[in-house]
RNA sequence: GCCCUGGUGGUGGAACUGGUAGACACGCAGGACUUAAAAUCCUGUUCGCCGCAACGCGAGUGCGGGUUCAAUUCCCGCCUGGGGCACCA
């Protein structure tokens, strides 16, 4: 009897389908678990083999979880609106729900072959009014809520007006406009417009003004990515920065809970590091500087002081003696009023360059720019004149958008000042060498006047008290995160619940929701930048926002969803999410690590505080799978020829890489590195159907290079082909048996062979080939019990913590003990194969039903490791003389120091090696190892 | 540029808390079975040196230094692959 693994899987899988034994209910007496995964955005080139690592990983957990008596909510769904199905309609004119439940099916198709135990009774698309209409609905409960800063929590609106109407914003300072003060009858006096305004700098989600890139002759906006050195990636045309009217999210009030918050959750410190930078808490203060302007020509010694002050942002207020120039960001407000009219032309075509640029293009080149203002700033202690300059490397949306400039102890300032030889004070004595800033805090200031001999460290207060005596200053704690732009200038989107009557927004009933995504002629933008809903005739004339909301809006409370997935009266029973509460496992890939992971948690923080739920982390432990990269394969064309050299001969120098055209060649006709010649000329309706091939040996060698995975580069490996040829149980081992989980490699089919013998001696345990039913019931001896219970022991451990490719491992090792045994025992093979049963379950199901059990083996009770099976009395002790292993000796477990020295000194070898020397020390580690110092 | 992460045989990787480096698998080489092939099984396989072989010796976890009886593991400096950087998802 084979293993006929195609008849088993498809057996297997029909039977799971038609009794259902997947589905999950929300009530049990057993402690739940929720395991869940990123959900993927259904794309049209299918799954590759790296999208199933962080799933296969996920169903193996959840069935490990259900074996051990949990209660295991395991689903899948769509993360459906987003871009490329945008794209995919302007130029094909398919509609994008279309193509997405197209996508869809194969996703489906593609995640059913492997075998995964998702209960698809819950699956979840956000693109379908069904889940939009909530997502609508939580949007307007972050419109309808401000963020109380007294209590630290989100509030409803009509919480904060209450509070107007009484005391003014007294209670309530302005997230938005600091400076914004009024009193109780001020906002009576206010009118309804007004007050609208001022609300809307409150409240969680708003409306305000944003700069986008803006592609005049595309007529669009573009994503960051669809801009390449400041011109478009689609016709290389040219994008500026754009304002426009927007929607944000006010995460920075989360600021603090969002960093509080990552104490009490399991995220690798990689991940938790990556957060905190993201949100940049710093403490620094805010300091106005004078600003005088030169009066007529050069040479001329007269200044007018300009009313209004440069303010700066430092985190180093102590080195207000080491400022030698301003730097203000091209976009900052002052730069009209300051710059002098020989500056003008300069700033002028300066300006025009910036505009140019994308803000990642500004941060990554070492390149220096910038340019001089002719205005100065004053220093308030000894009235010093610094020259005020613009540069692109000072961000207008950061801290104020204006920076001192201290060389000697910031490294970008060096190099600024540098450049444009500006004269650097030396504030740090010896700390400074002339050559490279020192950004210390050690340092015992010089050159600092009444700071002179202070420690750095200690002078930051001394100064930040100081400024604020002198009323010019004060501490300020800034963050780096901004708000989250909410809107999209897109049709694929969900739309905004938002009516715009006389310029002020008022969000529609929850009677009125879904707000459903209008048909439309055309996807190509909207006038003016704005998107393609303006061109609606008849939603223009509802006066209904024409923006849409971004990719992250249905992808930030989807896990809620699927508790309660066909709830049409909330978005989740309480009930329900008190019962499954907080994800247990969440996997994804750390490309996610800033956008989706804090907004998820930001509006789980938000729903917890208006009350729609009881817990205020959505995912209790995150484990981040590795990216699967592609290793494409290399044909060398010799220039102008159709002569293909095969790689060998351009490593041994006989061609060079000049004389070549490298080709990507699809790797699916590559075994390893050797072509597939006579594919290769089929290929491409014979594009390469004349080849001639020169190489070694008559094999064909392909060079290589590690990418990314994409079906451009022809290095896409289709998971549905290794599964009809090796089985998706096969399939799933390998994929875990290729490294750890969390680690990122380059995928390579060739060892998949080892993991398909691996199920193949299994099945030998139970059947042979030519006699049919090979295991018996007889009783297992003492070994065979303990290489069961060894595997028990190491299975559960690597399962718990993740470690899937040692636990492959392990069971291979237990197949070829138990092989080596000639063990058939029923009373080990059961055991084993409820083991197995979260790898393989295809299999396993199989070889339970074998056995004569009845049900699924996912209903079995998983087995309990016993310590008396696998005690050993002693130990093969490796022994070192001055830490070099010399030799081994058994002895005893319980054996004593003193005991064990004795014995290692008698030995032979040891004696030789010791070579009549003394002993220096005796060093054991209680089993594990002897070290002799001599 | 900034942030994060990795680097161990021909290859993927193992070594969990500083304690025998290379588990398990691929590949390769040799052998058994077979008319042959597939499948299966057995043996060997980090590198260098001596040697018929056994045994043995030395080096070795990206590079250079340090701490320690002992370092793939901890510390410092460097080289290098990958991911992210706010409108891709």
């Amino acid at each position: 009897m084979e293993y006929d693994f195609r008849k088993i899987e498809k057996t297997w899988q029909q039977n799971w389908k038609d009794k259902n034994v997947y589905a999950v209910s929300n009530t049990s007496n057993k402690p739940k678990c929720y395991v869940l995964d990123m959900f993927p955005y259904p794309s049209g080139a299918g799954l590759h083999v790296g999208h199933p690592l962080g799933y296969i990983a996920s169903d193996i957990y959840s069935r490990f979880k259900r074996l051990k008596g949990f209660n295991v909510l395991h689903p899948m769904g769509y993360d459906a609106f987003g871009l490329p199905a945008e794209q995919y309609a302007i130029e094909h004119g398919v509609h994008p729900a279309t193509s997405t439940a197209k996508n869809i099916d194969t996703f489906r198709q593609q995640l059913d072959n492997i075998g995964f135990c998702y209960d698809w009774s819950r699956e979840v698309r956000t693109c379908e009014p069904g889940y939009y209409r909530w997502t609508q609905w939580i949007f307007l409960q972050l419109f309808e809520s401000f963020f109380n800063r007294k209590t630290q929590k989100a509030e409803p609106i009509a919480v904060l007006i209450k509070s107007f109407e009484q005391e003014g914003n007294a209670i309530h300072p302005c997230p938005a406009n600091s400076s914004l003060s009024f009193s109780a009858a001020g906002w009576a006096a206010a009118t309804e417009k007004e007050k609208q305004e001022i609300l809307m700098q409150y409240r969680l989600a708003f409306c305000g003004y944003g700069e986008v890139n803006w592609c005049e002759a595309l007529g669009t906006v573009l994503a960051n990515d669809e801009v390449v050195n400041g011109v478009s990636e689609r016709g290389g045309y040219p994008v500026v920065k754009k304002k426009l009217r927007q929607w944000y999210l006010r995460i920075t009030e989360y600021a603090d809970r969002l960093l509080e918050g990552l104490e009490t959750i399991e995220f690798s410190d990689a991940m938790k590091e990556m957060q905190t930078n993201w949100i940049g808490k710093s403490y620094g203060a805010e300091i106005d500087f004078e600003i005088l302007l030169p009066q007529g020509g050069e040479g001329n010694h007269a200044f007018t002081k300009l009313p209004s002050p440069l303010r700066v942002y430092t985190t180093r207020p102590d080195t207000i003696f080491g400022v030698d120039f301003m730097v203000i960001a091209p976009e900052h407000d002052l730069i009209e009023q300051i710059t002098t009219e020989e500056q003008k032309t300069a700033v002028g075509e300066y300006i025009t360059y910036v505009k140019s640029r994308s803000d990642r293009e500004r941060q990554a080149e070492k390149r220096i720019s910038g340019c001089f203002t002719g205005a100065f700033a004053v220093n308030p202690f000894n009235g010093k004149k610094i020259p005020i300059w613009i540069s692109e490397y000072v961000l207008a949306g950061y801290g104020t958008g204006a920076i001192m400039g201290v060389p000697c102890g910031d490294e970008r300032d060096h190099r600024f000042a540098k450049h444009f030889h500006i004269p650097i004070t030396n504030i740090i004595g010896a700390h400074y060498d002339g050559t490279d800033a020192n950004p210390t805090k050690e340092a015992l200031l010089e050159n600092s006047e009444f700071l002179n001999g202070i420690r750095m460290r200690d002078a930051i207060d001394i100064v930040n008290t100081r400024l604020e005596e002198m009323g010019i200053g004060k501490k300020k704690v800034n963050y780096k995160m901004r708000d989250a732009a909410f809107s999209r200038q897109r049709y694929w989107g969900e739309p905004f619940p938002i009516q715009w009557k006389n310029g002020v927004a008022e969000p529609l009933s929850e009677t009125e929701l879904p707000l459903l995504l209008p048909e439309v002629e055309s996807y190509r933008p909207g006038p003016e930048g704005e998107g393609p809903l303006a061109n609606i005739p008849e939603w223009v004339a509802r006066e209904l926002e024409t923006n849409t909301m971004p990719g992250y809006a249905g992808s930030s409370w989807y896990f809620l969803r699927y508790m309660d997935p066909h709830n049409t009266t909330a978005f989740c029973d309480r009930k329900v999410s008190d019962y499954w509460n907080q994800v247990d496992l969440y996997i994804g890939g750390t490309e996610h690590a800033v956008g989706h992971l804090l907004y998820s948690r930001m509006w789980t923080k938000a729903l917890f505080d208006l009350g729609h739920i009881g817990f205020d982390e959505p995912f209790r432990k995150l484990l981040n799978q590795g990216m699967i990269q592609g290793s494409s394969r290399f044909v060398y064309r010799l220039k102008g020829t159709e002569i293909f050299v095969s790689y060998e001969l351009i490593e041994k120098g006989k061609y060079t890489m000049d004389q070549v055209d490298p080709i990507r060649v699809d790797v699916n006709f590559v075994d390893g590195v050797e072509l597939d010649k006579a594919h290769f000329v089929k290929w491409r309706n014979g594009e390469y159907a004349n080849a001639k091939f020169e190489m070694e040996a008559d094999r064909y060698i392909c060079g290589v290079e590690v990418e990314k995975m994409s079906k451009s580069k022809f290095n896409t490996v289709n998971p549905d082909d290794l599964v009809e040829k090796f089985g998706a149980d096969t399939f799933r081992m390998y994929e875990m048996f290729l490294g750890p989980v969390d680690q990122s490699k380059p995928w390579d089919t060739k060892g998949i062979e080892g993991v398909h013998r691996f199920l193949k001696k299994l099945w030998r345990l139970f059947f042979d080939e030519v006699k049919g039913k090979r295991w018996e019931t007889e009783a297992p001896t003492a070994a065979e019990w303990k290489v069961l219970h060894r595997t028990i022991k190491k299975i559960e451990e690597d399962t718990d913590r993740f470690s899937f490719n040692t636990a492959v491992s392990a069971f291979m090792i237990c197949v070829n003990e138990l092989a080596d045994l000639k063990c058939y025992k029923r009373d080990i093979l059961q055991p084993l194969i409820i083991l197995l049963t979260p790898y393989a379950p295809h299999i396993c199901e199989e070889l339970w039903m074998a056995l004569g059990n009845e049900g699924t083996v996912l209903d079995a009770e998983y087995p309990k490791y016993e310590e008396k099976y696998t005690v050993e009395s002693s130990k093969e002790y490796p022994v070192s003389i001055n830490g070099k292993v010399r030799t081994n000796i058994n002895i005893a477990l319980d054996a004593t120091a003193e005991q064990v020295q004795e014995i290692a000194l008698a030995n032979e070898l040891v004696q030789k090696w010791m070579e009549g020397k003394t002993l220096k020390k005796f060093i054991f580690v209680k089993g594990k190892m002897i070290n002799l110092v001599i």
